[in-house]
DNA sequence: CAGTGGTCTAGACCACATC
DNA sequence: ATGTGGTCTAGACCACTGG
């Protein structure tokens, strides 16, 4: 067995399925729309009871790493385009209506080294690559986003030369079919700023008009950087929707 | 027995526990501070099941309705001051630190008819009125928001005389404490615009400086709305900080 | 029909707080 | 010592899914 099952300290025994379960998705054993194991299947492995299995997984359905589907079985999160842009797209139109990027227009695609705040949110050496796309997101036909966005190289081989040809608006989905990377958390900084010239031209604005900064952070399941992205949105008749619980 | 604990249809039974113990709360019965009957004190008067009534309790522990506390028992949430600044200030400084507002200097504090569109967010009548509380609110010395504060004047009775003398700058407390007004939830939305030249005055700012706009409407436990704020920050060194889960 | 997750119960024991 | 919430177990039954 190469999942001992260890039950670190005076962790309550849920916790300890509930890491090895998580364990097992991280690393890929289940991957995402895999279905697990039943929970009694899950109980017998472990040498626990049924609730405490029931405890683990409904832990892990609140936090949306897993699906419990009444009568089929808990599967593992997939990003679909539909939680993808529900967790991770904020901008909604004024009237409370959620229109949503149509094209993405790709103005560069390249490789190069990080500079010293990329290379210390990807937590990355100076030598690493990443890569690099910028492009322009438009919604109701009218550009709306200027937007960079830089991976770790290592992790997505091929990138810089696919993406240049068409790159979908939602680039979660594709991290996860082609590169086997799940985006689980991101932590979003906002700031209003003015429009640069570069910004200004690409938005078809007058520089200095205040923008929407987002800069995101996005890290996997088990808390390692993957994406760092900056987009300026222009907010009018629109606005970045935050809900406090 | 005022409370028939009534089970409409097919809910489950620590559904319909839940939202007793919760109707409990929103009327009074059980005020924020107070301790609630133990399990299987709740147990018994429901006829149901400690286990039951565990799970009730979780889920409005897990909505931050409710404390949970080992050995003492279980509490209706307070606003206490560190609460109201985790969940419901989301300006900290660009390093990650918490840098809270330390003055609030009250420009006015009106009596007056809502307009239009207060009157449409509190779901009040043209003819009702609102209290509103315009001030700036500083950090690390310097003017950093210019807020303005609109709620239901009909609640909050003698707040247009109080407030003048001497306002908190976290407001939720005082709400809770003086007026029996328990602020549960707030959906924001964040705007990037150019500080008008009330705001660049008061800021000590060019006007059409890029300001980031935050409007919130605030609501009571049965989702009322009680409060609609816009506050018009300058993020110069600062940010708005959101985490996607 | 069999298998899944969802609800509900009953009871045991533990960890913590208070007196 | 007593009472609280936290964990864990075992078993029953329900609701939903699919063959």
């Amino acid at each position: 067995m190469n999942d001992p099952f260890h039950r670190p300290e005076k962790q309550p025994l849920y916790a300890a399925v509930r890491d090895a379960v998580l364990e097992r998705i991280g690393s890929g054993v289940w991957a995402p729309g895999d279905i697990l194991p039943s929970e009694f299947a899950l109980a017998d492995e472990f040498q626990v009871s049924q609730g405490t299995v029931r405890k683990a997984l409904d832990d892990l359905a609140a936090r949306n790493l897993v699906v419990r589907r009444q009568g089929k079985g808990t599967f593992v999160a997939v990003h679909t385009p539909e939680r993808a842009l529900f967790h991770f797209f904020h901008i909604v139109t004024d009237d409370g209506g959620r229109e949503l990027p149509t094209t993405s227009r790709v103005l560069s695609c390249r490789r190069r080294r990080p500079d010293r705040l990329e290379a210390g949110a990807l937590k990355l050496d100076r030598q690493d690559r990443v890569v690099e796309i910028r492009r322009i997101r438009e919604m109701d036909g009218k550009a709306a986003i200027a937007e960079s966005v830089c991976v770790p190289a290592r992790w997505f081989p091929d990138l810089d030369k696919r993406a240049v040809e068409e790159v979908p608006n939602e680039l979660y989905q594709m991290y996860e079919e082609r590169y086997g990377i799940t985006v689980h958390r991101a932590s979003e900084q906002l700031r209003a700023i003015g429009a640069d010239s570069d910004d200004a031209a690409a938005l078809g604005i007058k520089p200095g008009t205040p923008l929407l900064e987002i800069s995101r952070v996005a890290e996997t399941l088990d808390g390692r950087p993957v994406e760092i992205r900056r987009s300026r949105c222009l907010t009018d008749g629109r606005h970045y929707q935050s809900v406090i619980v």
